[in-house]
DNA sequence: TCGAACTTTCAAAAATTAATGAAACATAAA
DNA sequence: TTTATGTTTCATTAATTTTTGAAAGTTCGA
């Protein structure tokens, strides 16, 4: 396999991975293109090298910007915005954490423990879905935990935990 | 909030997280309505309860029987076929990270690795390519180690290790 | 203030994904 | 074997999501 195989397949393996994760393809390949280049890329360049639109481009990047994976840099003496990708995996990972932590799983949270808290009238179908939604409610909180801690972390915090967890 | 509304709530929120993690509303919304119920349920009530058609029904019954958290039960003497949930949630986030381990995390592994394969040819965008497909193969490994050590676990082991760790 | 260079927005079109429902298929009991 | 009861399949339709591209917006320099 050489250079132009192998990054063809690791952006379209990004993208259809993308969608398996709620993220769409155009967003997951635009990652994809700038975690593996090395310069800072334009708009004019990620269009071309996807091929797709400037309009899905712009939309996608902002969001990207929004996920705090993706920065807007200015490259002197130029007009033109550039873009770049955080590089280091690690620090992607937090970022990305951080923010399910905060946009799906907070509110999920919230909403388990509404539920949870409704009155018990003694029949058997409430009893089973205050159980059920506590039960869901404290692993989804053990989880949310687990995550902030992870972003408040130093660099290589998750591996070393991760290694000594699974020894 | 009372039983009815709660149930809805539980619900119709189960509905649309399942979208935003790849899972399709109707199989999200089953699985919750499942999930809650102290009586294993046909289809019929399934049909009703949550308004959808039988064959959407019958195909999402059948993929969340191939994720292993939901299962035929027949009732002697009776015909028709009733379905219940895993109703232990620790079992069912082993469930669940067995089958992404097995559907998703696998396969991207096996792509990093070949792409991060790909020979040197001293080129700055090669090195990039290569160190940083490297690196996300390296943290898909860890977390798939981490996600198959929970699968062959006791029942609390989560939960304990997750306190450890997060201590 | 004007115009050039560039970006963002958003209504419409295209593509993708999910849902329907009727026909085909299964199976147990009569 | 036939009927009655129930399930699965799949072509078609519907809903949702993504993409496009042209117009509107922004910003900088002259």
């Amino acid at each position: 396999m050489n250079y132009d195989e192998a990054k063809k397949k690791f952006i379209s393996t990004w993208g259809s991975l993308g969608t398996l994760w709620g993220i769409n393809k155009a967003m997951a390949q635009i990652h994809a293109l700038l975690i593996i280049s090395p310069e800072p890329l334009s708009m004019e360049d990620i269009m071309q090298e996807l091929q797709i639109s400037r309009g899905n481009t712009s939309m996608n990047l902002r969001q990207l910007m929004d996920w705090g994976i993706v920065f807007k840099e200015n490259k002197m003496g130029e007009r033109k915005e550039y873009f770049t990708s955080e590089k280091d995996v690690q620090e992607l990972a937090r970022q990305i954490a951080k923010e399910r932590s905060r946009r799906e799983l907070k509110p999920t949270i919230k909403i388990l423990k509404d539920v949870s808290d409704i009155e018990d009238d003694g029949t058997l179908k409430t009893k089973e879905l205050i159980s059920q939604t506590k039960a869901l409610h404290e692993m989804a909180e053990t989880l949310d935990i687990m995550m902030n801690k992870v972003v408040g972390q130093d660099h290589n915090w998750i591996t070393k935990a991760l290694v000594k967890l699974i020894k």
